[in-house]
DNA sequence: CCGGAATGATTTTTT
DNA sequence: ATCATTCCGG
């Protein structure tokens, strides 16, 4: 994108007076900002310390540095420290600056210094936060009947967030400005909500909503005697809705004591946190509201001539308030998609951007009591649309629209025009439209889609365009989008278990991905004691053993002979690092994993040295709080992208799968997490639990909650909207996949959904033929000439015929042989669990021990090589040879290639329309490699330079 | 066939 | 907490 278009050029050009950006997906927000920037520096007098750009995440702030700086007159060092930045680093800035006072407009005695700091660890915030409680419990006998009611008091810690979001702040005496208007509620509007689930349904021949999800009131709760029975709620038996009454009933309620309640906590933490010398997300911009509110010399100095919030959509209540404070001048331009808003879990208000015009009259109202603080006009409001899309094909951006009306359940009806006529369409620039979008399901989700982009890679049919051509796709073109990271996670364990080139980007509970299970389960083996035999059954299991064969191993301390010499082996190993990179290369994990997770274990711990005790505790503690740590794909490699569909906002793919769209996997999200309050609507509520209760004296009537939460039904939007960030990603083309269930999104969407039977392997092998397995050439050939055994080395002919090697890996071959011919044997170990596993996995037909010579025409005349190999696997239109060694440390592959390439050559010259490849199936390992054969010329060279024959 | 009541299964995202 | 399913009564 060279010039902008003609709506683009309104606002680069527009630099006066309050804009309301709509800018769609792809339609070159970022070029349009950065322009638009450029152009307000450019005027005489207007300095870029006096315009405000704010972005949502700090590589977007770097990212539009770079792009003004690419095109415009300033370079980096001059815009080091311009104000191009989030709102959390902002209020950070503001409260450095001028912060000091901030704690005292709320009563606190206290400052805010240079040295407080930022909590961004939620875990250690946390930690802090039961402190807190735990001190506060002893100080506050009066509230024990409320925090002994909670279900669990780091709830209460949502609560002061979210209400922090929201600008309801606690003073000394009480609620900071009109704070305590919004902790009463609005009658008014939770009696709409009231009526709009109660009303009957079907014509009137159904009962409400409501009066449904209130069928299990009462049960399995304590309520106070005073509560009413649920014949009084619902209404009597055959009635349609719910009481008039029950509303007003609800909602009326002597909340001062809870209020107190939540008053003291949110007051006596924001003491503590300041006390001990740090500040949260919420808090950091709860004082800097409060200093730019009350400190008028402050807001006057930091406030900015040009104020532009790029991400709009994601932008929460707190936040649009803290712009309006620092906009000296109507020149205030915000720029989103609400279609795009998909943070409500960070407190984004999608009304900011959907609502601008009544919040922006509402806020500035509420903002000017007491003092003139947004002084200028509010009109009028200059409205853009953007609507070239410079990223997608257009049917990728008409189909993308049915996400946004697509059901979430069944019974879920969807206003489909109202939400259309909100929908500014996007218009495709793609100079081609070949884009394919298809759906597939199988059971075997993970497979099916590793097979589909096996079949994605290197077809025209999925070419993709780049510079203005079509080309094949490489994996490095596709990306796996999902929900969740735990989905993510699975997908990646099973690329490695198929070596299938495919990476994470993003946070991903790092602990709990199965490299940091296994070493944790060797360190706990390491560590002996009690963790011990938790160790060996994830070893166990890992291996193949059923839960009863692990108890017997376990009772008897029979653990597998290989697996204690393993055990040794790591003792033996010096640091850490040297036995957690011994783990990952047993089980073949990728280096990648091993990498993130040694550099996270290593950030956590530098300073001091780390006893195994240690490292055990630091795994466990992060697999039990879902710690996440960012990982990214080594640069360089040609691999597919997993990311999650929050992290992948912003970036585009070639193409694009949206996977899991699977029954539960998109839970709705709507109103916060359910734990939290009705702050805005129906007043301050806090959860507990039946088992908490049980028994416990109450504090407050639990039946008006269990009423009052069912007036703000869930809903999907934000899922519908999460789709269509993930559908939107996608340039070229556009995949769903399914595993047992697809979900009524998928069922929604105008695509078939082809049910596919995955094969990973596909481009390694195909399918079962029963085609027979007659190598023409060699057995006639000649007498046994040389053996590859005696082409090696003395020193590894030595090392691979003694210990183990040998003896082991004969029984390992025993069993396979007599397993492929159909004995009934049972494997023993895991090597011999392993290779029954790979025979299961083997379609066709398998030989053993199969022997083949090879004729080789040398410089000496004619000899013959024979070799051995162990398996032999054919297809209709491929042949694979298979040779068994027990682990990549004793069976250098490179000394084994000379016995599968006789072996290879033979083949190939038996079966010339077949493929045939060579593989090393490592027993330990559980491990497949495919190997590169040598070429004749190699073998001969070889033969002619060993002197004595065998 | 329809609607209601009871019951069972399932349950994230991250600046 | 919410969805889907099953059972039962009219």
């Amino acid at each position: 994108m060279t010039s902008p278009n003609p709506e683009q050029r309104r606002l680069i050009e527009g630099t006066e007076g309050i804009h309301l950006v709509d800018a769609g997906a792809g339609t070159g927000k970022t070029f349009t900002v950065t322009r638009r920037y450029a152009n307000i520096v450019a005027q005489e007098g207007v300095e870029p310390d006096d315009v405000l750009l704010i972005t949502f995440t700090r590589n977007a702030a770097g990212e539009m540095k770079e792009r003004i700086v690419a095109n415009g007159e300033y370079d980096l060092r001059a815009l080091n420290d311009a104000p191009i930045q989030t709102f959390h680093s902002l209020c950070h800035d503001l409260l450095d600056e001028h912060g000091f006072d901030a704690p005292s407009y709320l009563g606190i005695d206290d400052s805010i210094t240079g040295s407080t700091r930022i909590i961004e660890d939620e875990t250690i915030e946390r930690e802090a936060f039961t402190s807190f409680i735990d001190r506060f419990a002893d100080e506050h006998d009066e509230h024990a009947g409320f925090l002994r009611s909670l279900s669990d008091p780091m709830e209460l810690l949502d609560v002061l967030s979210d209400l922090a979001s929201k600008g309801v702040f606690p003073t000394k005496d009480g609620w900071y400005r009109n704070s305590k208007e919004a902790l009463a509620g609005d009658y008014d509007a939770f009696k709409r909500a009231f009526d709009a689930v109660n009303e009957p349904r079907n014509g009137g021949s159904r009962q409400s909503t409501l009066r449904s999800d209130l069928a299990r009131y009462g049960s399995d709760k304590c309520y106070l005697p005073s509560a009413p029975e649920k014949a009084d709620i619902r209404g009597e038996r055959g009635s349609k809705a719910v009481p008039e009454g029950v509303a007003e009933r609800v909602f009326h309620e002597d909340r001062e004591e809870l209020i107190g309640f939540v008053h003291d906590v949110y007051f006596e933490y924001l003491e503590f946190a300041l006390g001990r010398n740090y500040l949260n997300f919420s808090f950091l911009q709860l004082f800097a509201f409060v200093l730019c509110c009350e400190d008028d010399a402050v807001r006057e100095s930091a406030s900015f001539e040009y104020v532009m919030i790029d991400e709009f959509q994601d932008s929460s209540e707190i936040q649009f308030k803290i712009a309006l404070l620092l906009s000296g001048t109507p020149n205030l331009c915000v720029v989103g998609d609400w279609k795009q808003s998909i943070y409500s879990f960070q407190y984004a208000a999608v009304e900011n951007i959907t609502e601008f015009e009544s919040r922006l009259n509402r806020f500035a109202a509420e903002l000017n009591e007491g003092a003139d603080r947004v002084s200028f006009p509010l009109s009028p409001i200059t409205r853009i649309e953007l609507e070239r899309n410079y990223r997608s094909t257009q049917s990728i951006l008409d189909f993308s629209e049915h996400a946004l009306v697509a059901p979430g359940s069944g019974r879920e009806s969807i206003d489909g025009k109202s939400i259309r006529d909100r929908i500014v369409s996007l218009v495709s620039n793609a100079s081609h439209d070949r884009s394919r979008i298809e759906a597939f399901q199988h059971p075997d989700e993970h497979e099916a889609v590793l097979s589909r982009i096996q079949s994605i890679v290197g077809n025209d049919e999925y070419a993709v365009e780049e510079d203005g051509e079509l080309r094949p796709p490489t994996y490095d073109d596709v990306a796996v989008l999902t929900r969740t990271r735990e989905y993510g996670r699975e997908l990646l364990s099973v690329a490695d278990a198929y070596e299938f080139p495919m990476a994470y980007e993003g946070g991903i509970e790092l602990f709990r991905t199965d490299a940091a299970k296994l070493v944790l389960a060797w360190l706990r083996i390491l560590e002996g004691g009690s963790d011990a035999d938790r160790g060996w059954a994830v070893v166990l299991e890992r291996a193949g053993y059923t839960l009863d064969e692990i108890r017997h191993v376990l009772e008897h301390d029979r653990y597998p002979d290989e697996m204690r010499s393993f055990r040794e082996a790591l003792a033996d190993l010096e640091t850490h690092g040297a036995v957690m990179r011994r783990v990952f290369d047993r089980y073949g994990h990728r280096e990648s994993t091993a990498d993130a997770l040694l550099t996270a274990l290593q950030s956590v711990h530098t300073s001091t040295t780390m006893t195994r005790g240690d490292l055990t505790r630091l795994i466990t503690r992060g697999i039990e709080n879902g710690d996440t740590k960012e990982v990214s794909a080594p640069a360089g490699t040609d691999s597919v992208t997993v990311q999650t569909i929050h992290s992948v906002k912003g970036l585009e793919h070639p193409i694009v799968i949206v996977a899991n769209m699977n029954d539960g996997a998109f839970p709705p999200s709507g109103g916060h997490d359910g734990t939290v309050t009705y702050s805005e609507t129906t007043g301050l509520r806090l959860r507990k639990t039946y088992a908490e209760a049980h028994g416990v004296p109450h504090v407050y009537d639990d039946w008006r909650t269990d009423v009052l939460r069912r007036c703000q039904p869930t809903d999907y939007d934000e899922e519908r909207r999460l789709l269509y960030v993930a559908m939107t990603r996608a340039r070229d083309h556009l995949l769903f996949s399914a595993g047992e269930d697809p979900n009524t999104f998928l069922e929604a969407l105008p695509v078939d959904v082809e049910t596919v039977e995955p094969s990973v392997s596909d481009v390694e092998r195909t399918e079962a033929s029963g085609a027979a397995f007659e190598p023409s050439v060699p057995a006639t050939a000649g007498p046994e000439g040389l053996s590859p055994h005696s082409l090696m080395d003395d020193s590894v002919h030595e090392e691979v015929t003694t210990g183990r090697g040998m003896a082991f890996g004969s029984r390992v071959h025993e069993f396979a042989e007599a397993y492929a011919l159909g004995e009934n044997v049972t494997p023993e170990n895991d090597d011999e669990r392993n290779v029954k596993a790979l025979l299961d996995s083997l379609s066709g037909d398998v030989h053993v021990e199969e022997r083949a010579y090879l004729p080789l025409e040398t410089a000496d005349g004619r000899t013959t090589l024979s070799g051995i190999v162990d398996l032999v696997h054919v297809t209709a239109d491929a042949v694979e040879v298979i040779d068994l060694k027990t682990d990549r440390g004793r069976h250098a592959q490179d000394e084994y290639r000379t016995q599968l390439s006789v072996y290879y050559h033979v083949l190939a010259a038996s079966f010339p329309d077949r493929r045939v490849t060579a593989s090393m199936f490592y027993t330990a390992d559980d491990e497949i490699v495919t190997v590169e054969p040598r070429s004749m010329a190699e073998l001969r060279e070889l033969v002619e330079s060993t002197s004595t024959p065998d």
